[in-house]
DNA sequence: TTAATATATAAACATATGTTAATATTAAAA
DNA sequence: TTTTAATATTAACATATGTTTATATATTAA
């Protein structure tokens, strides 16, 4: 009873449920997922090792970065709240948000061939003045 | 997004768990779910209105009794979660043990003919001996 | 080996949460 | 109406959690 506590209480925070839906969709390095959800570097390493050590992440070493993916084979029930997250995240702001970040984070690293700290400082950067655009856009309209 | 995070954090508890799956074999009241898991007063009640608010229960009163109940149109998202919990919980010792409880409160109210507070304390002391016997066995064997 | 960089961990802090003890509310019985 | 009993709510407290800042670890490059 106490194992599936945990488990609902590892996925109650939305910045755990951001990083795992982002890894849901493709294998990501640290820094790239600072970039794609625009929090610390600790913060994000810090949910990431949570989400690993509750079996849902595996992790890669590829030098000095590190990879993590959703788990080859997930648990039953990890795999049922998988599906579940997915079907009702579908709709959800920050997830669609989200999930563009993934798509301009991969064409970003593209175009520049870089994946280091200082490549998404400046993707975040990028990221937030193609907001602030879509946005006024949206004002004039 | 926050509204899942918030469903996870409900069912990030024991105590509220365990009065989730109470409820889910039976409606019961406050001063039976109390003696069937154990918990004081007030943790059931502020478990059980918090378990509504998240949309979980039904309420029901009758005379001074309150009765509680697994709602009957569960959206989608909780009726999902109602099935992992049952599939997930149905070796659990603590569930077992809450599910014979359940049906121990119904033999005993039979019997007895009566629902409040101290048939409930009575059935609680009655239930402990019960155990303690069952452990001491367990010894001898 | 030293310097630089990506990631992890620790310390410190504020906030949130669960728990208990005390009190309020509500409904029935006297 | 007054009292009793079931449930709800509040206040107070301890613990847990998320967040930031600072530091440690580990790997590559110089």
């Amino acid at each position: 009873m106490k194992k599936i506590a945990e488990l609902f209480k590892t996925l109650s925070d939305v910045n755990r449920l951001r990083l795992l839906m982002v890894l849901d969709r493709k294998e990501l390095c640290v820094c790239q997922l600072m970039g794609i959800v625009g929090l610390s570097q600790p913060l994000v390493s810090r949910n990431l090792s949570i989400l690993a050590r509750m079996g849902f992440l595996e992790e890669r070493k590829e030098g000095k970065l590190k990879f993590y993916r959703i788990k080859k084979n997930l648990t039953d029930e990890k795999n049922t709240i998988m599906e579940l997250l997915r079907r009702s995240l579908s709709e959800d702001d920050i997830y669609l948000q989200d999930m563009e970040a993934v798509q301009d984070c991969t064409e970003f690293q593209k175009r520049t061939g870089r994946c280091d700290m200082d490549a998404y400082k400046k993707f975040m950067k990028w990221r937030m003045e193609k907001r602030s655009k879509r946005d006024t856009q949206k004002e004039v309209v």
